[in-house]
RNA sequence: GGACAGUUGGGUGAGUUGGCUGAAACCACACCCCUGCUAAGGGUGCGUACUCGAAAGGGUACCGAGGGUUCGAAUCCCUCACUGUCCGCCA
């Protein structure tokens, strides 16, 4: 959630910050106004229920000394009578109030390049150039149907259409990729969990999920648990509603977990292969960290990311999300792309963003500065995406005769 | 899933014949004093959030969640969630 008295004390700073990021600006007129309505509502609440509650000590005394209450009695009905009903109105403000600020997407930094959509990305670097094949590269459900790999039919009749099987290879492939990646994140610090895949209400609210989004995720009949469409879900949530130490931080975590996205509104893209489905696997870290420390962390973020597909030897290169390209929660973004020479493009295979304390104020993480409590920043990101590297390892080490290489790194992580 | 018990501040844990309790005590933590060497003692502070105030200091809400009774509820009633134990079931 934004800082709804920075809106106040600084509208239009604010203001173009969130027109950047696409916003419509008259909810936040609205959100301004009412704000003001709150505070006003809330004080008049509150000075009726005070004057109710110093009386209310007197009835006490009056009725142990034995002397006459009816007056008394009277006079306090009404307070509580008046009092009651300035409560509700408070109540109803803020209830409104809480409905409009928590679909209001986070600020997004200064840095953040002016833009509308991913045309508008900026690239920074390529890191490994694109091999010339001597043949015409095929996409990866061609590789997939010629080694085995994936069966997209008999996924579909397990599950629905964006759900795919994998075996032989590409499912030994699919647990070495997670060992490795696990490997890779813990040696650079992060500290692996397991967590719950069903998360309830109150989690995805805390990270932003929503209830904006509530269309893209897969709830559970009858329970108050979604399945988690990313697992800075649960890393992040697991200090919903906590103060830390300062000594604690930055936390650094890492998961591999299945993923699950209903992909509402991505009908017709990507259709063939396994670039997006419905469940995947993905390598997350995320980090937990003192506001002064987050840039660094993210530094160190993209890095790991990146030098894990360098290691794979995966070309790629990095972008900065433009405003109108960033997520809900993000106030900033580098994407890590993969190039897939089936595909003849670059394809985002990890997505590294700093939420600032948008998610640290829903979800309440804080720590100790001393005596004050403040909120911490979150960070998050893939290091990385399973099924997309799998893409990304078929394409790349594909040879004429349709049959694929091993990459070096990942040798040992399959041949045991 | 069934039966019983419980759910209080960072932790342990009082308080459940309604008002003197937002909450004893202890531990932990912070600062100070004493002392000096890898101890101990003494003092003070210490829940969260919002809000008024320059500050000192006030106000309101919160004792698992929501609702109810009452002038007044951590304390009484209802619903739900969770935890523990026993039974059932099971990877």
């Amino acid at each position: 959630m934004i800082d709804l008295k920075y809106l106040e004390k600084n509208f239009d700073e604010a203001s173009a910050k969130l027109a950047k990021k696409g916003v419509d600006l008259t909810i936040l007129d609205e959100l301004k106004v009412q704000f003001a309505m709150l505070k006003e509502a809330k004080q008049s609440f509150e000075d009726k229920r005070a004057m109710q509650k110093s009386l209310s000590k007197e009835f006490g005394a009056y009725k142990a000394q034995g002397k006459d209450i009816t007056e008394l009695k009277y006079k306090l009905d009404k307070l509580k009578e008046a009092a009651t009903l300035l409560e509700q109105k408070a109540n109803s403000i803020e209830d409104e109030l809480a409905k409009k600020a928590l679909v209001i997407p986070n600020f997004p930094y200064d840095v953040v390049p002016n833009g509308e959509s991913e045309d508008d990305n900026i690239e920074i670097k390529k890191i490994l150039t694109p091999q010339e094949f001597n043949f015409t590269p095929k996409e990866h459900w061609e590789l997939a149907e010629i080694n085995s790999w994936i069966d997209f039919t008999r996924g579909v009749k397990l599950a629905k259409s964006r759900f795919a099987l994998l075996q032989n290879r590409a499912a030994k492939l699919e647990r070495a990729l997670i060992n490795f990646f696990l490997d890779k994140n813990t040696k650079a610090g992060f500290n692996e969990v397991s967590p719950p895949i069903l998360n309830n209400s109150k989690m995805l609210q805390g990270t932003g999920q929503l209830p904006k989004f509530e269309d893209d995720l897969f709830k559970i009949e009858g329970e108050d648990l979604y399945l988690i469409p990313t697992a800075e879900v649960p890393l992040t949530n697991i200090f919903n509603d906590e103060i830390l130490q300062d000594s604690e931080l930055p936390v650094l975590l890492t998961a591999a977990t299945p993923c699950f996205r209903k992909e509402a509104g991505s009908a017709g893209r990507d259709t063939r292969g396994i670039i997006r489905q419905h469940q995947f696997d993905k390598v997350e870290m995320v980090a937990i960290v003192k506001p002064e420390q987050s840039d660094e962390i993210f530094e160190m973020m993209v890095k790991n990311a990146s030098d894990i597909l360098t290691e794979l030897g995966l070309p790629h290169r990095l972008v900065e999300l433009c405003g109108g390209d960033l997520g809900f929660s993000a106030a900033r973004t580098i994407d890590l792309e993969v190039w897939l020479p089936g595909q003849n493009q670059y394809r985002e295979i990890s997505s590294v963003s700093i939420m600032s304390d948008f998610q640290a104020r829903r979800a309440k993480i804080r720590y100790k500065d001393g005596k004050k409590n403040l909120l911490t920043h979150t960070l998050n990101g893939s290091a990385l995406a399973v099924g997309r590297t799998i893409v990304a390892i078929m394409e790349n080490y594909q040879q004429e005769d349709g049959t694929i290489e091993t990459p070096e790194a990942l040798k040992p992580y399959l041949n045991r």
